[in-house]
DNA sequence: AAAGTATGACCGAACAGTCGGTCAGTCAAG
DNA sequence: CTTGACTGACCGACTGTTCGGTCATACTTT
């Protein structure tokens, strides 16, 4: 199961190569080939250390969204004020999942294609919730030692914590297109000034 | 270029069918054979109507968001105070675009498709941002007549435009994996409630 | 009204291209 | 010599698209 026998090296090319090559073409137009060729190994060897396509995928996702959870925890362990590490929290989440945007774009098709298998009733199909269940912890904590501080008001913490989520996520989803930098950085200032406005007491 | 020759109630069928068997395998692996049998014809015929499968992808995505802007356009012509009437927009139209689940997925993976394109720079791809534009212009002017009236603060108004519209992705988004409707429902209104008071004066 | 004729919507078998996965063989190391 | 990592030519399944032929309908003509 683990691709971790042999060259680890190369296993790591590998998943490098396949998140450039599928973020290019999609993820069934992604040709193991170019992947292959891309990680500067033969088709064959591709096989010598994932099975199939869909273990690439899986280890690929599984890759993205540690990177995803190592950020948000390093961002959580700042020590600051509620306010402050919820703001750069926001702030520093969004950008650096703006910044993977190969990431982005392989994510969402993953996401895409687990919320059709979940509707086929394979419930197992969701591993992004562990992922994004430990994002909105971390969220829900920044909250509660907020509202123990009596810098927020009383809340919902899931429902606030699902909406600084949505977002992150949507808010990445509108400049997805067209990438124009300065006017992500205003609106993400405006964007979270609102929604810190919306906590106060 | 419109297929309104022949049997417009076939071009129609053929759409509908091809929403329904793309949300379902997806644009890639999704058959036109799968589709001609759902609209009850055969293969040859739906190529009668639409030259290729990418036609198809593009007029879909056209019926799509018409739906989606014509049911902005109901809800911004309400009659009512600026408060109201951006509390009903967002809370409808997340409602409405959360019950076309099958729209969802399909404009989530044109939406990559179509932020590759531009990533090719292929910048004419991006055939959402008038629909999305159109959207936009609603938020503005409600959040414009809101400030006019002295309900909302002063603000950047494409800067909470934009958050109002990730919001409602975003939103989406969270819950498109498990489909739980009560938790859906709670975490809107604490969401929006939260929005809301971020744009009290 | 009956027979002949033209039209084009409709069909699905066949084609051609694509790609995931296999495997028989090469090569380097020990 | 033995082992096993590595390779790419090859296979076969799959599917978008084509195209020659069928047939219902409508329009002549007598």
């Amino acid at each position: 199961m683990s691709p971790l026998q042999k060259d680890p090296t190369k296993a790591d090319a590998i998943i490098r190569a396949a998140i450039h090559i599928f973020a290019r073409d999609g993820l069934e137009k992604g040709k193991i080939a170019d992947i292959a060729k891309e990680a500067g190994i033969g088709k064959g060897t591709v096989y010598e250390y994932y099975s199939s396509k869909d273990e690439i995928f899986h280890a690929m996702v599984n890759t993205i969204m540690a990177d995803m959870v190592d950020a948000s925890e390093t961002l959580y362990s700042m020590d600051l004020s509620p306010r402050d590490k919820l703001r750069t929290f926001m702030r520093m989440n969004t950008e650096i999942v703006f910044e993977m945007d190969e990431a982005m774009l392989i994510i969402t098709e993953m996401w895409a294609q687990g919320a059709r298998a979940m509707r086929r009733g394979e419930h197992e199909a969701a591993q992004f919730f562990d992922s994004y269940g430990k994002m909105k912890q971390f969220v829900i904590n920044i909250l509660k030692a907020g509202v123990m501080a009596e810098d927020f008001r009383e809340m919902n913490y899931d429902g606030v914590a699902t909406l600084a989520l949505a977002f992150v996520d949507g808010f990445i989803w509108q400049f997805m297109l067209n990438n124009d930098r300065a006017a992500f950085d205003r609106a993400l200032v405006e964007g979270i000034d609102s929604f810190m406005k919306g906590l106060e007491r």
